[in-house]
DNA sequence: TCTCGTTGTCTATCAGCGTTAGACAACGGA
DNA sequence: TCCGTTGTCTAACGCTGATAGACAACGAGA
């Protein structure tokens, strides 16, 4: 009367995760599949359901709340100041699109902007509202919708591509004006 | 050696646009399948074909370029200044969350920022660049991303639900000291 | 009026999706 | 060695977007 030991779970969600985040950031996300998430992992679809049970849109909330985490180490890496650290959101949304989309595009399962919120997000809000004038939230708020603004559109194609550079300045500038 | 009359397709596509948007606005673009869209609208599935060549696709596309003509419109029906084309953008985004969706979130076969550009964009953004500084080119890219971005945060619950005047405000000084 | 060629529309189907039920197999204690 | 538990596998369900091929409607010519 003793079961078959339990899988290591949290050792098969985080293999799960990076796969899935590497399978979607080199071919997008509709190109992770449970089918094809299994087939890469040597896996078959229903030991995916036992890691997630939320199935794949717990797939892609655990993605996002690992790239909030990976947001709020890149901004609290860099000085202590705005212009950094909006260079360093905008570096972070470029150079990891489909784990932004994740985060911000994606239909998703998290809870925002109440008790719930996942404390990654909170700690990459933190770094961003301490930053602007007078740590204001309302100030905070603005700044990171500008920036999360300009990384959407910049991303769609909607801004002309050669205008980063003046876009960011221009957007610091009026910040702190 | 006639053939069948052609069905007026420009007509059959203007149908099938509208109850696509209704359809979207008030139950979500996952509900807008072809199969409910057909049904809806007492058509079998291929007619939906013959009227947009390229799918699903093709229709959301269509969706997309009239609200950008609705949002066109909406700024230019209010005052030639800045806060009352802020406040106009922010109210087009929360009235019709889904068409903005379809605007500037779901996958787009659009094409931006190139000679390709639909007109009805280009209108949007001019109504916008119109009432910046100097009319300046950058700073309207900036404004719309911060629009663009208080937008979609606000309506993602990632922002507080109670500061949005706030937040306007705020915005709007910053674009205008 | 009847026939015929053209062409739009229909039924039926395909491959793929997320998800899950139920059969099977592996394992550790008795 | 056996047994009960439990993880895993095969197989399927209902849905999706999309399309092939049979059918039917139509108007010009006879």
């Amino acid at each position: 009367m003793s079961p078959r030991p339990a899988p290591d779970l949290d050792l098969r969600r985080e293999q799960i995760t990076r796969t899935a985040r590497d399978l979607a950031e080199s071919e997008g996300w509709e190109t992770v599949t449970m089918r094809r998430l299994a087939a890469e992992l040597g896996m078959t679809q229903p030991v995916l359901y036992s890691a997630f049970t939320g199935g794949r849109q717990a797939l892609v909330d655990a993605v996002a709340v690992d790239g909030f985490t990976a947001l709020a180490d890149a901004l609290e890496a860099v000085d202590r100041d705005l212009p950094a650290r909006m260079r360093a959101y905008l570096d972070f949304a470029m150079h990891r699109p489909r784990v932004y989309e994740a985060m911000f595009s994606l239909p998703s399962g998290l809870r925002f902007a109440d008790g719930e919120t996942p404390p990654p997000l909170r700690r990459a809000f933190a770094a961003i509202q301490d930053v602007v004038e007078r740590r204001d939230e309302t100030t905070a708020e603005v700044a990171w919708a500008t920036l999360h603004g300009l990384a959407t559109l910049e991303r769609g194609g909607r801004l002309r591509p050669s205008q980063g550079e003046a876009r960011l300045e221009r957007a610091h500038g009026l910040l702190t004006t």
